[in-house]
DNA sequence: GTCTATAATTTGATAGAC
DNA sequence: GTCTATCAAATTATAGAC
């Protein structure tokens, strides 16, 4: 691997583990193997750095939900498929984490892909939810994007209930429970 | 105001506003106003204070949840109340945001108070629920932790929701898709 | 109890040799 | 492009006077 891509890669996984706030330039060195010279010749400093970092973890959960979302079923089968897919839940969600970084958010720069990619995420699941409407899965009284914030929100708060418990119980109960609300009458 | 608990009301607002890792004892000191002296006099360091801090915030989640989900109205009513009531959705949850602090997680002693409110409002709000199975408010289908692990989930993925795009309006979709759901038929 | 002084380390970056 | 040297400021304390 090239040292930018040492530097990007090692940059995202301390923010993953660590936030903006709490990874430190000497870190990302440690970790990638790189040297002072190194970093600040490919990148302005850590702002730079990370963002470049954010972008590729945006790309990557994008693509990933995509995968899923975008796969066969019926509108609850996907949302279920979703819900339901392997998850290194004690890790959190590596986007959404970044909203609890000051730095973040006080960065239209750095804020700007989370946004990005937390926005998308609800539109797509709000057709899909639309969808199911139409189709007469999901009741005409359900809103798509109103449900689409439930739904993404119960994953993302769902990582607070783990990482807060030590535990992924309550990230599969949160689940669960959205599931069983959005479950259609046979 | 006394000294220490100037220090401590001010790493209650620092925590909520940086997290552990980006707080600072400059940062409380000049805040509190108290010197670097009477800090390390009241407190060990710098985790001793924020555990008194984060004990209290705790404590007075507690309280307030109480306040709402321990009132008058049906269950439904009463849950409707909790996920409604005014909050500073932009700030985010003082307590759910310590999840994402990495020093937070990997202390059992500062962890500690984070899970246990996060547990008790789950129990509280399961309870409510299967009350209100049992009057025939909610579905028998539910089950009363789960339903109540999603509620929670909702609303601390909704402050992830409001604060990536800057504004509280997704926290409000994902409330008002999670009480379409649960809103008992007429 | 509170204050100032001191200190070892880290942070985030620049300079300049190679 | 990469390296080491250097730097001012911040971090998280401890020491000891008052």
């Amino acid at each position: 691997m090239s040292t930018p891509e040492r530097l990007i890669e090692s940059t995202r996984e301390l923010l993953w583990e660590r936030g903006y706030v709490g990874t430190s330039p000497k870190a990302v060195l440690e970790r990638s193997g790189a040297g002072q010279g190194s970093m600040y010749h490919h990148f302005k400093g850590k702002q730079d750095l990370a963002l470049a970092a954010i972008r590729r973890t945006a790309e990557e959960m994008r693509a990933s939900a995509e995968g899923i979302l975008g796969g066969p079923g019926t509108p609850y089968e996907r949302v279920e498929a979703y819900l339901r897919r392997e998850r290194d839940v004690l890790r959190g969600c590596p986007i959404g984490r970044l909203t609890m970084d000051p730095e973040v958010i006080a960065s239209d720069d750095l804020r700007a892909p989370v946004d990005e990619t937390l926005d998308w995420l609800r539109e797509r699941l709000a057709g899909i939810v639309e969808e199911g409407r139409e189709q007469g899965e999901f009741p005409l009284s359900l809103d798509g994007e109103e449900t689409a914030a439930t739904i993404v929100a119960t994953v993302q708060g769902g990582y607070v209930l783990a990482r807060a418990s030590g535990s992924p119980a309550a990230f599969d109960a949160a689940v669960r429970g959205l599931l069983a609300l959005l479950r259609p009458a046979r």
